[in-house]
DNA sequence: TGTACATCAGTGAACGCGCGTTCACTGATGTAC
DNA sequence: TGTACATCAGTGAACGCGCGTTCACTGATGTAC
């Protein structure tokens, strides 16, 4: 379908982009990290490797635009979650970002590879990359906006106030997300969440989990359960 | 310094396969995961390439054991913690084995990322690598034999106690570190607990903790804070 | 509508490279008598 | 103590392989007049 002035020739380039990534990613689930291979990409796509040339730079090229998409991707599904839960309550919310974030993670584990992992030996991340994390924790600033900081915590929400006040980046960050909050409490709340989340989910996705016999979604309902119990947040725990 | 019954020969074998281990390790920690060339390894040591394979049958058979000493090493260094504070409460002593997790996993990132990353392409782990992984967490078995289960985490007990009921090695494996508690109660919280020090250790060995402003023990010690309470352990958080 | 020209996707050959692994060998170290 | 033999660490050449990337090219698709 034709969208304003794409001529065929673009539309083609970009379908035939689409699938050398699509392919790239495939390749990746079987080999994981610095199993990308150009040439093997071509191959299945009926192609010579030079061919992909045409459409990327080089191969870190190629990787580079593959984690930028992925960290998009994360960051929609977690924003969708929040806009389908715009009216509940902050309890609720924040199982539901937990919830989505993991689920992401699971039906496209190459893609949380590639944002979790150390991609590949020679490869160094653009810059950009904090940026893009950044988009896939803000909702979470937005939901924990409504907790409050609890004893234990004091000592890493003081670590973060100081640093708020040095980084007028991450201070922006957060009053984007949060405006109204106090922002060491929700990004102390964030980072929690953050790491837990991380834990659970690349343990999943590593297949770690295997060997033993309980749900990952379990799990991560107790921990964000506890969060949630820690920062007072209102609502009750949806049912499972 | 003659051990027994060892020839020259064999010191010098070994001292030689530890050279090559220890050149490995080094060379995984400079590119990550698949970067390991035994053509480099013997480089670095002034060999040829072919001489290591008087040392090890094959890339595989080294990767293999540079996997178990990981795990024999974490062990080790989690065991220790557990017999330095033998006599203290078990909310010290979870903190203490917390820390030396983290701090055996900072001093050694390369060893870390072995047994936490999916480590090359084409590298099929052993089965051995779970009896590895138990007697990790075995420790904090029996530190978490003193908590009580909480409402919320319920669910996830009453799974690990169906698993537990059917999986006689892992109920030996729980009884063993945990011979007087309640085995599915001190499992859930052990693998709490795991997860959350998985998902703090690795963001921080990958440096993804580099761009915000907390240090990574902060964080730490307020996870294991918040597990001791949920379970009620006894004793008071030890000074940072 | 038809013709001349420009664009550009894809090919095939070639480059240099490093890899894991094998093999027949050299030469030093250790052992048996 | 000296000699004959076995062990075995390490070498150097060679194998086949796949990689990323370059280059000059062909041929189809699109554009301008």
């Amino acid at each position: 379908m034709p969208t304003g002035r794409d001529t065929p020739r673009q539309r083609y380039r970009n379908q035939v982009r689409n699938e050398i990534k699509q392919a790239a990613l495939a390749q990746m689930g079987t080999g994981g990290a610095g199993a990308l291979s150009l040439n093997a990409i071509a191959r299945t796509l009926g192609m010579t490797g030079p061919a992909l040339y045409k459409y990327f730079g080089s191969r870190d090229d190629l990787l580079t635009e593959l984690i930028r998409d992925a960290y998009d991707d994360a960051a929609a599904a977690v924003r969708r979650a929040a806009r389908a839960t715009a009216a509940g309550s902050p309890r609720e919310r924040l199982h539901a970002l937990a919830a989505a974030y993991r689920e992401w993670a699971v039906k496209a584990p190459h893609l949380y590879q590639l944002l979790a992992g150390t991609p590949s030996p020679t490869y160094q991340a653009p810059a950009e990359t904090v940026e893009n994390a950044r988009a896939v924790l803000g909702p979470f600033l937005t939901v924990l906006a409504h907790g409050q900081c609890w004893p234990a915590a004091e000592g890493l929400r003081a670590e973060l106030e100081r640093w708020l006040s040095r980084t007028p980046a991450a201070a922006a960050w957060v009053h984007d997300y949060a405006p109204e909050a106090d922002a060491a409490t929700a990004l102390a709340g964030t980072i929690i969440v953050w790491a837990r989340l991380h834990g659970i989910v690349s343990l999943e996705v590593q297949g770690q989990f295997d060997g033993m016999g309980h749900r990952a979604a379990t799990l991560l309902a107790v921990e964000v359960e506890s969060i949630a119990d820690s920062m007072q947040l209102s609502g009750s725990q949806p049912p499972a």
